[in-house]
DNA sequence: CTGTTAGCGCGTTCAA
DNA sequence: TTGAACGCGCTAACAG
């Protein structure tokens, strides 16, 4: 199976130079004449040579990839943002480790062994409940953490949450509703937090105020949202719009409605969170939040590369702006 | 920023063994008596001690990681996949390497770059473009085709899909429906051959024949639905029942007739294939054809660690069964 | 501009 | 059962 491949001294001997000279035309062009670097490069041809990274990053201290800790692989929320990380960490040359945290027995155990073992240059966290006081006082490679919660100190890219939630009332105030519900997320959560602080804010802003008989408790399920729609069903005074903290809930509680007859957005008007893949494709279409997902990967890729070439632990933090998306299923009020 | 690790050097001194004992103590333990082994183990846990990956695997000759090259990480048909793949790879000790074949100018070059470089132990390969007589032909390290295209010599897990499509013809027949239309997925993509082949086939068995003019091209995406849709209402005669080769174009489908004022399943009975997430929230739910994508992950990644354990680069390739998943969406016809 | 030399940290012979 | 010594393939320092 193993053949045995092309080491630097076996293009040195071709090319009739040192190792070094090898390694410098490889690696530093410019610093090798013209005439040699060109003997050394139909050597490299010729043979189908290629460095061997592993011994490159033994010598260099490095390892020459980036890890990715991503509390669930299997939800499709962090496919885009994947796809942002791989692009640019490509880009600059480096390998992209993916390591789920949740499928994993002792996730912070993996965590630090990987950090120890120097397995990475570099860190990007998804998963807040891994960045705590532990890892902040452990001597380690530069880490960005890209998701909502986890120690504030440690460099971040974070999504402007409680803004989404204020554009998302301020789109249906300016459609004439001032009957409004929520849909929450689980109780504890930053997301919830900051949503709720969003949409509270914009409220008090527009001169109302969020009834508790009209927030609805939820959990980012589809599930979540189906009760939510029972229990909309069963009030006597009912809100005119619901804002749902993501995009499933959104789903849940269009479907129960429909099946139970009623109508959206004639009923009630729905926003979600999030713009997930369906959206647009629902009926009504789901007017929404975008969270830039893919911009989330690119902006968390690229602090870190920039990080690891400062040979810094610090950057600043920074903040990505969502957009409200107008589709159907909010409904102008006369 | 960088602190100095621990050797192996440093724990043998603390010990007072040699390096060679340090190092058999921690992967041969056998090989090392009681007392000594103790010794080392405590030398080990005082200072935090952690191999150098990158140097052992520079010694052994490897890398100790796989690389899953994907030709669109941010599709969210991977995730689950690859959260599969992820938890098998991890159990066994590997790092997942993993790099987008799209985003990449030259992707098959930087496929050969990864190979010859030996940065990878074994290689999951769902993009079949890359899969051609230069893979095959190529000195290399195991690898695992988990896609339906591509050289069929190499080692491979496919799903059924011949036989998915067959299941949702006779669910469809079962249901009383002998009006079958189709969306197919692109001209000359090997799942849409698949799967036409089964639709024809279960068609055949059952006295049926596609028709022409219920057969609507469509390329798996959202819109191709919503293409399809529009065909159909130009129908004068037109079929009970449309099976869809993937969920996406069911719903294009199912949502553009609804803004038309049709009805699902009434009007007209839909399948999908995928069973992709949301499939149980849409109104109606979509019955349609489950791929266990977790599964897929799972057995590329076990087929592809014991090739590397027995240092093979063959394998016998899997078929993966896939599932009626009977949901709204299809009505019994009286 | 180029060659020589000395490791990076580890695993593995070969002796003892 | 243990230790000494070598080298995996490469790059960085230092000469020349």
């Amino acid at each position: 199976m193993r053949q045995k491949t092309k080491t630097i001294q076996d293009i040195a001997r071709i090319a009739g130079v040192s190792t070094a000279t090898v390694s410098r035309a490889l690696s530093a062009p410019a610093q090798v004449s013209e005439s040699t670097r060109e003997r050394v490069m139909l050597a490299v041809r010729q043979t189908g040579y290629q460095v061997n990274h592993t011994a490159r990053n033994l010598r260099r201290q490095r390892s020459g990839s980036i890890l990715a800790l991503v509390p669930n692989l299997a939800n499709p929320f962090f496919s885009q943002i994947l796809s942002g990380l791989a692009e640019v960490v490509a880009a600059e040359g480096y390998g992209l480790l993916i390591a789920d945290t949740q499928t994993d027995p002792d996730p912070a155990a993996r965590l630090f062994s990987y950090l120890d073992n120097r397995m990475a240059d570099g860190l990007v966290l998804f998963d807040g409940r891994l960045a705590d006081q532990r890892l902040a006082a452990r001597p380690r490679v530069p880490v960005i953490l890209a998701c909502e919660w986890g120690d504030p100190a440690l460099p971040s890219v974070r999504v402007n949450n409680a803004e989404g939630a204020a554009l998302a009332v301020r789109h249906l105030v300016a459609n004439g509703h001032r009957a409004i519900g929520l849909i929450t997320g689980p109780a504890g959560n930053v997301l919830t937090e900051s949503r709720l602080d969003g949409t509270r804010k914009a409220m008090t802003d527009a001169g109302l105020a969020l009834r508790p008989d009209w927030t609805f408790p939820g959990d980012f399920t589809l599930a979540a949202g189906v009760d939510a729609a029972q229990r909309w069903m069963a009030l006597d005074d009912r809100p005119t719009a619901v804002l749902c903290a993501s995009d499933e809930m959104a789903c849940g509680f269009i479907g129960a409605l429909q099946h139970a007859g009623h109508s959206v957005p004639d009923a009630v008007s729905v926003i979600g969170f999030d713009d997930i893949e369906v959206c647009g494709h629902l009926t009504p279409a789901l007017t929404t939040i975008r969270q830039p997902r893919k911009e989330i990967g690119e902006r968390a890729a690229e602090l870190l590369v920039g990080m690891i070439a400062a040979q810094s632990l610090a950057c600043t933090s920074q903040m990505i702006d969502v957009e409200l998306i107008p589709r159907d299923s909010v409904r102008r009020l006369a």
